[in-house]
DNA sequence: ACTAACAAACAGACCGGTTGGTATGTTGGG
DNA sequence: CCCAACATACCAACCGGTCTGTTTGTTAGT
């Protein structure tokens, strides 16, 4: 049987995605790296391309979760795990060349303002990032207010940063972002 | 005679470039968006559609360049500068509805890893930004390092935000931005 | 002053390739 | 026998790009 090919699918369209955006991945470029046919694809998504893109937003949205919340878990204090959080974005960014992880800037510049149902699934997983980083802040004893913003400027610097790394060619950016952002963290 | 027509195509595909990305925008809507034909876009842009959109950042950057310029002229402190220019990305945004003025990472999250020509322009327009930020700061007293740091960190911060803007469909992730880079503002 | 020559600035038909999507098989386990 | 799980042939639409006109303003020769 073939659960798997479902989530094979959804695997190797989720990384392409993430690396060259949703318009610029052929159907048939992801079916050939996954040797999947069209039939496969329609059966599994009757919607097409976009309904499989849906479904890696969501998949990629558990994925990140368990991940964050794990070394969230590992850290004592937030200043560290945003470190963490950060340092295996570069470990990630030095090995793949690529994008991997948290990032997908590049499926919402292009889908939100044409596809509210992809702009949905973008925000959910926004939301649930910044979450995670707000619930932690409170507990270290910052208000609701100020713990709400702070997590919001983590994720967009941290989104903003992965952009800056990009079209540097470097991980600095992001290096930089890592060494004030703790600065940040005191009320 | 017609320099205008050069510059039309250019204006109109920077505005299109940027709501939707590289790929996702045709050369034919191009074209219709600002009533020229395929024959005069070969004649000013003989290498197609890549150098449309190079010279398209490469006005964006002139465009930004004397924007933020002006803003910085207009204000003392860094600290309201940097307040007048996420201001005026608010207002744009709540205007327009779509992203315009200082942000395409649409483009270079498409682009910077398969374009190298592309990658250039889109870096070369970020260390304008940056560099801007930065000599501001080192005449307010920070060190050349801190002043660097920060900078970047504002240009990433809000290259994020508008991101979130845009899953959001609000504009308070740079209102919060806006509340909270400031803080960064002290030796 | 008239015109032939030329090139810049388009216009529009045309092209091969690719796109997302569909319709019709085929196959194998329950 | 049947249906889920594919495979494959096929399709119109569109893609970026090229090609061959046509118009128009400028220049050069007589």
């Amino acid at each position: 049987m073939n659960v798997n090919t479902k989530s094979l699918m959804i695997d190797t369209a989720t990384i392409l995605f993430q690396q060259k955006g949703y318009k610029s991945v052929g159907l048939s470029e992801i079916l050939r790296a996954c040797n999947v046919t069209k039939g496969a694809l329609y059966h599994h998504f009757p919607n097409g391309k976009e309904e499989l893109l849906i479904a890696c937003l969501q998949a990629l949205n558990e994925e990140i979760m368990t991940d964050i919340e794990g070394i969230f878990r590992a850290h004592a204090l937030s200043k560290e795990a945003i470190q963490a959080i950060i340092e295996k974005l570069i470990h990630n960014l030095e090995t793949d060349g690529t994008i991997t992880g948290y990032t997908f800037s590049s499926i919402v510049s292009e889908m939100a303002t044409v596809s509210e149902p992809v702009r949905h699934a973008c925000s959910a997983l926004y939301e649930n990032i910044q979450h995670i980083y707000c619930e932690k802040l409170v507990t270290e004893g910052f208000s609701n207010e100020s713990a709400s913003d702070i997590a919001w400027l983590m994720t967009a610097s941290i989104e903003g940063a992965m952009m800056l790394c990009l079209t540097q060619k470097s991980t600095d950016p992001l290096k930089m972002i890592a060494r004030r952002l703790p600065l940040l963290l005191r009320a």
